[in-house]
DNA sequence: ACTATACTTCGTCAGTTGGCGAAGTGTAGG
DNA sequence: CCTACACTTCGCCAACTGACGAAGTATAGT
C-alpha cells in the first residue's frame, strides 16, 4: 500500500511526469532538467526527491553534479510497471512532445556547456 | 496528458484505490461504500466522483441506488492497465486483505438488508 | 401529497502541496 | 583558503484537497 501510494502520489503532478519522461533517453542532472522544466532549482530538486523516494529514480553523484535516471531492473516490478505504464500512455502527448524536441538540444550541450563549467 | 494524469491522481488517495479493490468482485451501491469506508456520504459520493471522471468507473442507475463497477473491457487500454496495476501490486495489502473479508460480510447482505428498505 | 431513503452538491474548514527565495552543504578550481 | 557552482533544505505563502454537515434532487412506499 505504502508503495503503492507513493508512486501514485509521485505520478500525480505534471512536472513529475514529465521529468520521468525526459529520462526515457538515459540520465540527466538536475540543471539540465531545471532547465527543461523552467521552474526554480529548489523546485526541481524536492519534484526529483518525491520521484526517488517512490522509488521511480535513482541517483548518482559526479562530482558537483548529480545524475537522475529511472529505476532499473533491480527495482521491483510494481515500480518499474508503472514508468511503463507512464510511458506507453503517455508518449503521444503534444506537450511531451514538444519536450522531447526541445530535450533534444539540451543533450546535445554537454553539462559543461550547460552548466558553465567543465566537468571532470 | 488529461487522462494519464486524472487517472494517477484518482490512484493517489488511500481511500479511492480500497474503493477500486472492493470492487474487484463486482458492483456495489454508494451506501455498500460508505460502509465499508466509514465516511460521510458527501465524502465517499466525492470521492467517486474523482473516480468516475477519471474513467476509472462506470456506474447504473437503479430505483433509488446507484451501482459503481470497475470500468470494462470498452474502457482505454490506458484505463484498464492502471487498473490492473493497482490490483495486482496492492491484492497482498494488509489493509486490502482485510477490507476484502469485511465485504465478505457486507456483500452477503442484500442491498435491502444494508440499506433498511428492501429493493425492487 | 407526504415521508423516507439514496445519493449529490454546496459551503466551510483544516491539512497538504507546489511554488519561490534565502540559507546551507559539498565539491572543484584558482 | 576562498570563491564559484550544483544541488538540497528551510521557511513562507497561495492554491488545492479531503473531510464534514446542511441543503438539494430524485425515487419509492403509504
Amino acid at each position: 500500500m505504502k508503495n503503492v501510494l507513493a508512486i501514485a502520489k509521485a505520478l500525480a503532478d505534471s512536472n513529475r511526469t514529465r521529468v520521468l519522461m525526459f529520462l526515457r533517453g538515459g540520465e540527466l542532472c538536475v540543471c539540465q532538467i531545471m532547465k527543461m522544466l523552467g521552474l526554480a532549482p529548489s523546485t526541481v530538486s524536492t519534484h526529483l526527491n518525491v520521484l526517488h523516494r517512490a522509488g521511480l529514480l535513482e541517483s548518482r553523484k559526479e562530482g558537483r553534479w548529480i545524475y537522475y535516471r529511472l529505476a532499473g531492473d533491480d527495482a521491483p516490478v510494481c515500480t518499474r510497471e508503472a514508468i511503463r505504464w507512464l510511458q506507453a500512455n503517455l508518449a503521444g502527448d503534444p506537450r511531451i512532445v514538444q519536450d522531447a524536441k526541445k530535450l533534444k538540444a539540451i543533450r546535445k550541450m554537454s553539462t559543461g556547456a550547460l552548466c558553465r563549467r567543465y566537468k571532470s
